[in-house]
DNA sequence: ACCTGAACACCGTTCAAGT
DNA sequence: ACCTGAACACCGTTCAAGT
């Protein structure tokens, strides 16, 4: 199997080995078959390279694993550019982390892990903090990213996890979700508990999501986006007063 | 090495192998050394007892990480006791999530991938429930667990990885901290991005907690908690408007 | 600089055997 | 019912060698 001339018969995606194309073929099997089955051998075979070549491009398996959570912070911010809006840039970093743990489910537990905030988060932010002015960063603002980022984060790894219906999976009737949670709790469960499952996971997440994310940036101190025509989150129950 | 005898020496401990003592020292190895370093085998050795006796009481090393998961939320569900006022219940559950989750900061990746509401934590909820009155749960409350889950889970995942100043780790000094963080960062980050970074772990975050669950639970349609006098949780920053 | 096979230490689990 | 050593398949990584 010598490999200096190319067969050429092979589909499979051969050339230049890069740390990109490995990152990405590694989310690719987290995607498709959970992180536990995410190997170093594995990986280099679905890239038709020999396990150790990937070594030449990534210092060890964590380091690996780091480098897709950042691939998958450059997703997020991606998905939230700069606003003149403060507000509402911080009603589309929540949406943009939510969505992309719905696109990326097993890969949830490695996103919050690198003990430093990633750099392609930081970028953005860096740049929300000049457009919105003054000397120093508006302190509504700063509040605004950690917790409504801790919100975001939460909400995916939970509904990931299936204690949040799913609007995704759902076209879920009623029965299938009651079958659904039945199944999941141990056979011996008092029906009492069951219930409670059942209660808690029947509201609708859509709105519980959007409204939460606008009473805490409102909490921020921001004022709540009212009528605003072009707002694509609608607030939805229980939020406003006046 | 025949055990049929205790040789009385040995300080390690012995006797009964149990589904709960198993649980417990996975649980200790994991606060010391990290998820990755429990073994199945380091932990027999652990409990003074062969490898494969563990499998007697556990199904796989998933089922065991499931258990652990229980434990943890067993301890929150303990910390959360019922109360006659709902909206202080959430802030309770909020807290005991939170601190649950800086007890064990290296356990927090196993909290939610359950795949159903922890039994522990149904208990307490079915209990609320009924605490609650009123022939249906109130929706209020319903929504509340959701959303309070979320953000304390997501808030104590974020300050677990760093991405949030901990309170407990400071008596950091401000020196310190921006030390901590530039360390942590690639060193060619640019010094905008390094700003951006000192900037946001820069935040109080003990008022952002409160005020965040606070405006959470506001949200959900409950009155703010006014000036209850007995009120552990002291509001903090921007929430209120009267 | 990048690639790679062989080899090693380790880990989860099956099996067959013990009490 | 509970315990256990031996054995197996697998996985991350070191090393020495190639281009």
């Amino acid at each position: 199997m010598g490999a200096t001339t190319r067969p050429a018969g092979r589909t499979r995606a051969r050339a230049g080995l890069t740390r990109q194309r490995i990152v990405a073929a590694a989310l690719d099997e987290i995607d498709a078959h959970g992180l536990h089955s995410l190997t170093m051998q594995g990986l280099a075979r679905s890239l038709g390279a020999g396990t150790m070549s990937l070594y030449n491009h990534v210092r060890s398996k964590g380091d690996l694993l780091g480098a897709v959570s950042e691939h998958l912070w450059a997703e997020i911010a991606a998905l939230a550019p700069p606003s003149d809006d403060p507000a509402r840039w911080l009603e589309s970093l929540a949406k943009a982390i939510r969505d992309t743990g719905r696109r990326h489910p097993n890969a949830l537990s490695i996103l919050a892990v690198s003990g430093v905030l990633p750099p392609p988060l930081l970028e953005v932010i860096a740049e929300q903090f000049d457009r919105s002015g003054g000397s120093e960063p508006d302190p509504r603002l700063v509040n605004g990213i950690t917790t409504v980022a801790a919100f975001a984060i939460g909400w995916a790894v939970t509904e990931a996890a299936g204690l949040t219906p799913r609007a995704t999976v759902a076209h879920e009737t009623e029965r299938q979700r009651i079958r659904r949670i039945t199944r999941a709790l141990p056979p011996e469960t008092p029906d009492r508990l069951v219930d409670a499952a059942i209660t808690v996971c029947a509201a609708e997440p859509e709105p519980m999501f959007s409204a939460s994310v606008a009473a805490i940036i409102k909490g921020c101190g921001y004022e709540p986006a009212s009528s605003r025509p072009g707002s694509k989150i609608s607030r939805a129950s229980g939020d406003s007063r006046e």
